[in-house]
DNA sequence: GGAAGGAGAGAACGAGCATTCTCTCCATCG
DNA sequence: CGATGGAGAGAATGCTCGTTCTCTCCTTCC
């Protein structure tokens, strides 16, 4: 008998690739249960409904896609360049070839309406995703608003990649994102932090 | 009896009301036969089967949506204020009571995996809307590029609307549009159009 | 008036699916 | 060795839903 613990990573990994790339209605328990290879007995006693396995297959890949955007924005050496390479790990998100843009946004289109825990944990999401630009934003000593309007470009070349197939809007948006940034004073209420500047 | 047209429209309304607010596989046939008090086998006689409802749904909303935006910008004076006035719209609309994003997005995350006619509608409405603040953009003497970067903001405006609830990103994205309209030089390959300048 | 045809209401059918149950088997422990 | 208990496979259950069918009734046309 394989661990709870490996039979748990098994299940979130097929959920995560079955409810990802098909959508979350269109995948029964039963194909979750052949992709995983976990037997449905097991399967119920570690998530016990399909709300419970969707609610845990979002929190992880919230927690995972983050953590991936902050480790390479981060490794930047300044917070400028860490901005406009959020625009660069999107574009490389966008030609995964799995791609069908945001997990989140997707499944609050499809059961936001009927499950408050789906738009509750879209809505958290968002709103992680916009806090670290607004950190990012104040790095580099530049306004609150300016993080609100690079969330916006990057939303919507999320959206716009999914549906028309390309990888394109990644590089719009951050061509956007340059005009915004170089546009922008700097911040009044907030000194700039003493990172070094090339 | 009721007209094959009025019997249409009615389908057609409790459809669009049902599948938008709902989400479509949420909302079944007999539903929308009671909201639209036509009797079920008249709706399959008008819609074969629920995709070409789905269908239909689609379409017309497409058109609807973008005839209502562009009769509100195209009454601007200029193109400027036009392609500005594009996302006043937007706020107007993501404060009505039943605002939910964007149809053709929520229709994609749903089912463009397993529709290619769904995810082909949702692309074709994108690339019209695209092509529409380019036509703005071109009217307005800016160059191409700035189409897509106000496509990008207005898109991602819309889903953040949908997921946090709030009409500010409007707004925001209305501000940061304006910035970039500002910062856009004069496009060098067309002549800007003698429309008349306040 | 009477036949015919179409309309509506809703039952019926068949598939899909979330969830539970049964049965068999194997490992462990006395 | 034999009993116990948990595991897996997958059948069973009950519900939802897309689609079709039936039955009754009304209208229309002769």
């Amino acid at each position: 008998m394989i661990s709870p613990e490996t039979a748990e990573l098994r299940i979130l990994d097929a959920a995560e690739t079955l409810f990802y790339g098909r959508g979350i209605q269109a995948v029964g328990m039963d194909e979750i249960r052949s992709a995983s290879g976990v037997s449905l007995k097991r399967l119920y006693q570690l998530f016990p409904s399909k709300g419970e396995l969707i609610q845990a297959y979002l929190r992880r890949r919230d927690v995972r896609w983050r953590q991936k955007l902050a480790a390479y924005a981060d490794s930047q050496a300044t917070p400028e360049e860490s901005i406009l390479a959020v625009f660069d790990w999107l574009h490389e998100w966008f030609g995964e070839p799995d791609f069908r843009g945001c997990a989140f946004s997707n499944s609050f289109g499809e059961l936001g309406a009927t499950s408050s825990a789906v738009a509750e944990t879209a809505r958290a999401h968002k709103e992680a995703f916009f806090r670290y630009l607004a950190e990012l934003t104040a790095a580099a000593g530049k306004p609150a608003s300016l993080g609100d309007h690079l969330a916006l470009l990057a939303e919507g070349a999320i959206t716009t990649a999914a549906i028309t197939g390309s990888a394109e809007p990644a590089h719009q948006a951050k061509a956007a994102a340059r005009v915004l940034l170089e546009a922008a004073p700097p911040s009044p209420s907030r000194a700039q932090p003493s990172r070094s500047r090339a």
